[in-house]
DNA sequence: CCATTATTTTGTTAATTAGCGAAATAACAA
DNA sequence: TTGTTATTTCGCTAATTAACAAAATAATGG
């Protein structure tokens, strides 16, 4: 899990989750719409890949990049799990630290 | 909200922030805890305000750091809106991945 | 086997980061 | 003013990261 938010830390593969989210593409697809080269690309999704975060299908001379749902669903259940719902709890919390 | 993700990344500075969220503490209690040097900590405390997820306050000689609620809950919203709610239509989305 | 297309790996460089100890600052107390 | 406590800033080093171009790999078609 170390590495799904150090995956996180960069733009660049924010973008390229994002695009993900929509629907698969291939890697010439993304790179087509980011401004980095093909190999400083192949880098992130290796990132991407090692936090789990995307997997892969090679088709021919072409490969297809697709969310790992369910992990992207781990990592948004370790955002709340790390900060709470901060519900009436929180609310209460903070009511008390401005009053002090 | 670039640097918030940044900040994120490392597992120190998660650290810090779990602590925050059950109770203010000075920058010492943090210290006690945490298996950094204080000015390794400072620097990490520089960095969760720049990405405004902490404030501080000075009581004499003492720093106590709280947690930036409203803004961890920015941060929250985005992760959301970055990976969507994930529920009917992402499941629908995955089967058929899977299936082909 | 040779060429082509898509992508990755390798080697390199520049920038950023995390860590430390030592010195500096801030606030107060004696 | 001197000392004490808590914390930060300053230099510094080592490690990690992001970027690129060039070479390598994989898969197919001729």
């Amino acid at each position: 899990m170390a590495d799904r938010f150090q995956a996180l830390s960069s733009p660049v593969r924010r973008k390229i989750l994002t695009m993900l989210k929509t629907r698969d593409m291939t890697a010439g697809e993304i790179a087509d719409q980011l401004d980095v080269s093909k190999s400083t690309l192949s880098g992130h999704f290796n990132v991407l890949k090692a936090a789990d975060l995307v997997m892969n299908e090679r088709e021919n001379t072409t490969i297809t990049y697709s969310l790992n749902t369910s992990v992207v669903e781990d990592l948004m259940a370790a955002v709340f799990d790390m900060f709470g719902t901060t519900t009436e709890d929180e609310t209460a919390k903070q009511k008390e630290r401005t009053n002090e």
